[in-house]
DNA sequence: AAGATAACTGTTTTT
DNA sequence: CAGTTATCTT
């Protein structure tokens, strides 16, 4: 008994000194601070992760706090999984009862325990971007506007603008006709969305900022219950979030609980979306910050790359002010090449790509960064060309193909009968005869009656209840329909969540449509990733029921794509590469206009976000950095001749070596590749299913060459002809060779041999 | 109800 | 230029 108590106060010890191990200074003081608010500001590479993550730990080992006390808020699914697998490896005892998440995930936790007192049916749906652009569409057509006058996109913009403000539509200032008729709008579509059940991404927010707001004995439940609110990013919160946090916090009476918060307002590139700033001056001020505890040590980059970037930076106002510094040496400097035009850049890229892999640095450990995603073409085209793989990020996602929204539009009526929005996307998919006609006239009745789609078709239509699902498929229409969800509401009552699922897809007759469909053979597959989604879904969440199934969907939108096991190259945004890091950066298309990007240039808090994305982008690099642009570049269609960019010349110049463009008319250069150069690109996008563009299939020619003429290279080894193309020395050939796949050659120059 | 053509529109993005 | 969306055909 004795020995054990030793041994276990023992481990204690041993944990919590392995815990508190290699932490520099303020890393540990920031850590160890007692019960207090705290300001954090934490440079790039500071290790703010592990100060955040080991803080919950450190105050869980000491026994300041149970888990059930820690509520952790981040603005990422991804960035919240970190955390939670980070401290889970840190404490040897269950996490569960800490609430760790995304601000939005977090609401509706909160919002279905409570779903009564906020107002909110048990079932209410979550509307992503899109579901609520549909809505709002529905409505200026129901009030009989035009789209001309009201963009949709617009009064999506001004709704979620003033919800982000706490407004609800009574409360929004009119003192214009066009403000008026936003707020007529607002108002419509607020109730539509409290008729209909369903709640928008900022209406988590608002909703449960409101519940706490009005219910005292909530809200003291809360402060209560969380002695220990630590937010990540905390630069990148908008005004509705940080009121949430305050009101968590306890903060007016008796200030409950001590609030740490990490960020960095360098690093603050969200202000389009919302993000302000200025709340970190707010929480210095309304938390009674005495000291902000600097993390300024930088365990990334080497010493040139850290003072390019604070050099950059400092040419910005009203920062907190922060250096970083490496204990490391000061590295290379950075390479920076002028192009002639975009493709010569991308070329000079894929060059040296090739000579850093070539050197042992993996392609994933590269990255080529960018302003905006248009630029990701050149680069692609010449990637593909020579034959780099690479993936691009940032495309769409799994929750929202198309084939993913119908199916989960079938549940979501399953669950939630009053979801018009989700009705109108599925009533006549697979068609099943419903025309615009009867849909208008569904639509009148619903709205005499002030009743939901559903209600009124049950109520036109639908008769007495249907036992066999067989007497759906032989109504008709609008009546077919009713008794198809009649039928699908019943059966799945006894079922598990994949099997409603499973359900769901064969009798919806989905599966049916896209078998026949020629283009649906990725759409199936995806449909059949659903149902695994659901399983791994009932294997992970404590809440394995339907509506906690569509919940996760809507606020986790799935990663991007199926990640490629491949060590294959990074493209992304500067946006997107916020957070990570790679051993070398390439950094493109640094051209007046492009980045600065023109629509920021002229306010000054525009420049000074895109410098700080400049900055953010920088520091994503370890050892190597390289600066690009082009004086000539093809955008819209249109050649545009650009200067470079301001951000170079705010880099001190002994931190620069400027590469000179090299001479590309070397013969054996021209020849070795010559397949390369002339390669037709293949680009695979990011939907469903691999659409080609920049060549149709062309007839066959004449002659040796043709399609299905098995031939040998040099190179690729063996492959088969399957696409001719061109004449004389244009004349090309695709093959699909055994090892490397798909090939476009020009036949003058590849040595082909007929097999 | 699917397929073809014309018109439009171009930052950054998570929930 | 290229990709999406609205509109017009068959």
């Amino acid at each position: 008994m004795k020995i054990s108590l030793w041994g276990g106060y023992f481990d204690i010890h041993k944990r919590m000194s392995s815990l508190l191990a290699d932490l520099n200074p303020e890393q540990l003081e920031a850590i160890t601070l007692p019960h207090q608010s705290a300001l954090i500001l934490a440079g790039a590479g500071s290790g703010k992760t592990r100060v955040l993550t080991t803080r919950i730990a450190y105050l869980i080992q000491s026994g300041q706090v149970s888990p059930h006390g820690i509520l952790a808020v981040t603005f990422t699914n991804k960035a919240a999984r970190e955390m939670l697998t980070r401290i889970t490896a840190m404490l040897p005892i269950n996490t569960r009862g800490m609430w760790v998440g995304t601000f939005h995930g977090l609401c509706n936790r909160m919002l279905r325990s409570h779903y009564q007192e906020a107002g909110l049916p048990q079932a209410f749906q979550i509307l992503d971007t899109a579901d609520q652009l549909a809505m709002i569409k529905r409505i200026l057509k129901s009030s009989g506007v035009s789209d001309k006058e009201f963009p949709p996109r617009q009064v999506q913009w001004f709704i979620n603008n003033a919800k982000e403000g706490g407004l609800r539509a009574s409360q929004v200032e009119t003192y214009d006709q066009f403000t008026r008729n936003m707020a007529e709008f607002y108002l419509a579509y607020e109730q539509r969305c409290y008729k209909e059940g369903v709640v928008d991404f900022p209406e988590l927010l608002l909703r449960c900022y409101e519940l706490l707001m009005r219910n005292e004995i909530l809200c003291k439940h809360y402060c209560d219950r969380f002695s220990h609110i630590l937010v990540d990013e905390f630069q990148d919160t908008n005004q509705l979030q940080y009121r949430w946090l305050k009101l968590l916090a306890g903060t007016g009476s008796s200030m409950c609980s001590a609030v740490f918060v990490v960020g960095d307002d360098d690093q603050s590139i969200y202000a389009f979306r919302g993000a302000d700033t200025e709340n970190m001056k707010h929480f210095e001020h309304d938390f009674n910050i005495s000291h902000i505890i600097k993390l300024e040590q930088n365990y990334r980059s080497h010493g040139n790359i850290l003072n390019a970037a604070n050099t950059l930076i400092q040419n910005n106002s009203g920062r907190f002010g922060k250096n970083l510094w490496t204990s490391e040496g000061h590295g290379e400097a950075l390479r920076v090449y002028n192009a002639a035009t975009d493709f010569d850049e991308a070329s000079f890229i894929v060059d040296e790509v090739k000579t850093l892999h070539a050197e042992g640095i993996e392609l994933s450990q590269i990255a080529l960064l960018y302003r905006s995603n248009a630029q990701s073409r050149v680069l692609e085209h010449s990637l593909f060309n020579a034959s780099l793989p690479y993936r691009v990020y940032g495309g769409m996602r799994f929750f929202e193909r198309q084939e993913i929204k119908h199916a989960l539009a079938y549940l979501r009526l399953i669950a939630n009968p009053d979801d018009d929005n989700a009705l109108l996307r599925i009533i006549n998919f697979p068609t099943r005869g419903i025309g615009p006609r009867s849909l208008e006239q569904l639509q009148d009745t619903a709205g005499q009656q002030g009743w939901s789609l559903s209600t009124a078709a049950a109520n036109k239509y639908g008769g007495e209840a249907v036992s066999a699902e067989e007497s759906a498929k032989t109504k008709k229409g609008v009546a077919g329909f009713v008794s198809l969800l009649q039928v699908m509401r019943q059966d799945c009552a006894e079922l598990t969540l994949p099997e409603i699922v499973k359900h769901m897809l064969a009798h919806s007759g989905l599966i049916a449509h896209y078998q026949k469909e020629r283009e649906g053979a990725d759409r199936l597959e995806n449909l059949n990733e659903l149902i695994n989604a659901a399983t791994s879904f009932v294997h992970e969440a404590e809440d394995d029921s339907l509506i906690a199934f569509l919940s996760h969907a809507s606020l986790e939108a799935g990663e991007h794509q199926a990640g490629t096991d491949q060590d294959a190259l990074q493209l992304m945004t500067a946006h997107s590469a916020k957070g990570l890091e790679f051993h070398s950066v390439f950094l493109s298309g640094l051209e007046e206009g492009l980045f600065p990007h023109e629509n920021s240039r002229d306010d000054d808090n525009g420049l000074e976000e895109e410098r700080r994305l400049m900055y953010v982008a920088m520091t994503r690099a370890r050892r190597r950095l390289y600066l690009s642009f082009a004086q000539s570049r093809m955008l819209h269609g249109q050649t545009r001749y650009n200067v470079r960019s301001r951000f170079l010349d705010e880099i001190p110049d002994n931190l620069m070596k400027w590469l000179q463009p090299v001479q590309k008319m070397d013969v054996s250069y021209f020849g070795s590749s010559a397949e390369n150069q002339f390669a037709k690109p293949v680009r695979q996008t990011s939907d469903y299913g691999k659409r080609r563009t920049g060549f149709v299939n062309q007839k066959s020619q004449a002659g040796q060459w043709r399609v299905g003429q098995n031939v040998l290279h040099a190179k690729f080894g063996a492959g088969v002809i399957i696409n001719c193309e061109g004449q004389g020395s244009d004349a090309r050939v695709q093959v699909r060779f055994d090892r490397v796949g798909m090939k476009w050659l020009l036949l003058e120059f590849a040595k082909l041999t007929p097999v």
